[in-house]
DNA sequence: CCGATGAGTTAACATATTCTTAATGTCGCG
DNA sequence: CGCGACATTAAGAATATGTTAACTCATCGG
């Protein structure tokens, strides 16, 4: 939680704290970031009037960063500024909250907010897949069959885990390249036949289906 | 929407419809929950004060429902309800926006809304056709008939394709040929009856009508 | 600092499938 | 019967992909 009112900053931390959530705090923008790159919170609340850098500000560096991509992040504002509530939802913000501040609904609007943080994170994909056989474990970049690991080269296992991301999707040449090299990255165009000639060889060739014209396909 | 006054119902969905979204309404909650239920919307918005069913009600209905489950819901309440706000987020209610409604506040939640539903929605629906017992999977480029995949080249899918798009429909040769092989492509006149074939020998000869002197159509 | 190693890429050529064409056959209708 | 419109077939052209080997570049242990 960010804000430089330290009376508000407390009296809220108090309230929260109450209810058993664990709260740090900052008292302005820089300080903000530096704890939630550290600590990577759940829920992040900022007050958009701060001086120096304000909680926009705070929010649109945040949401550039990977790891804040899907964490929750509200505002505190004052009623009547339209404009700063627009600025905030539309710098990637979830929500915000208006002063004065009635701690009851504070918390239940906290509530909801981590909640749907939950959710969200039930979503997020297991570090290992498992399809017709194989394992993909992301974390140590290795497939296992008939229980055999087998090592990949990056490539070769981002391809894999594209395909394997969308069993049976066919994945266009162009989807692939943007995807695994990235869209500023230029390569020939036998550089995937290539990657998934190597695939093949390494996991077995019935795997990786080609439809001509079209793309690849992860069969199962 | 479901709201109880028609003047806002109405005010709001012009701003919506303005922006380019698709809006559904209804006057009351049981209408709501009906409709909700058949179109399984992105987001839906619920006014709390309404006679017999509030949107307190209808949301919790909702959210018992495994496919409302992550369906984002807001609600829309009197600025100083302090107890309904609560109410609203207890019962699974993802957000609520405030009455008086200013539009571009209103419109920027909206849209901060559907992000989120949008990131949530990762699991996207597959784009299927299903005529007449086959059914046809643009994602997979596959079609299948009595359980069986069917495998068709580029052309031929696309073909396909275009046909099911409006089943019945005759699509005249030149529409065919704008179509599936595009405007600056020329091919000779009997390529289409070659790849008409070819479909009907891999899907069976009844799907495809011939009408003589005018085109093909799909016949369900 | 050096050579070994291996990933990633490219180029050249081989192969395979798809697409198109052209020749010929069928059908219905005036 | 002859014509127009579509059907059928097989063969060749056009493309897309497969395959191999060589080259570049970064990394790493000695």
């Amino acid at each position: 939680m960010v804000d430089d009112e330290p009376d508000i900053l407390e009296f809220l931390r108090y309230n929260l704290i109450k209810e058993g959530y664990n709260v740090l705090t900052a008292g302005n923008g820089e300080e903000g970031l530096k704890i939630a790159m550290a600590e990577l919170p759940n829920l992040i609340i900022l007050d958009i009037m701060m001086p120096k850098m304000d909680g926009v500000e705070v929010c649109r560096q945040l949401r550039n960063k990977p790891e804040f991509d899907r964490t929750v992040i509200t505002f505190l504002t004052a009623r009547e500024e339209d404009y700063s509530q627009i600025a905030a939802l539309d710098v990637g913000g979830d929500d915000y909250i208006t002063k004065p501040i009635r701690p009851r609904v504070f918390l239940s609007r906290v509530k909801a907010l981590l909640r749907r943080s939950e959710r969200a994170e039930v979503i997020e994909e297991p570090d290992v897949i498992e399809v017709s056989g194989l394992i993909i474990d992301k974390e140590r970049v290795t497939v296992t069959k008939d229980e055999e690991v087998i090592e990949l080269a990056k490539k070769e296992f981002e391809l894999l885990h594209l395909l394997v991301s969308k069993p049976g999707k066919v994945f266009s040449r162009e989807e692939i390249f943007n995807k695994v090299w990235g869209t500023d990255v230029i390569v020939g165009n036998r550089t995937i036949d290539v990657h998934i000639r190597k695939l093949r060889e390494k996991i077995g060739e019935h795997y990786i289906k080609t439809i001509k014209g079209i793309g690849y396909k992860f069969e199962f």
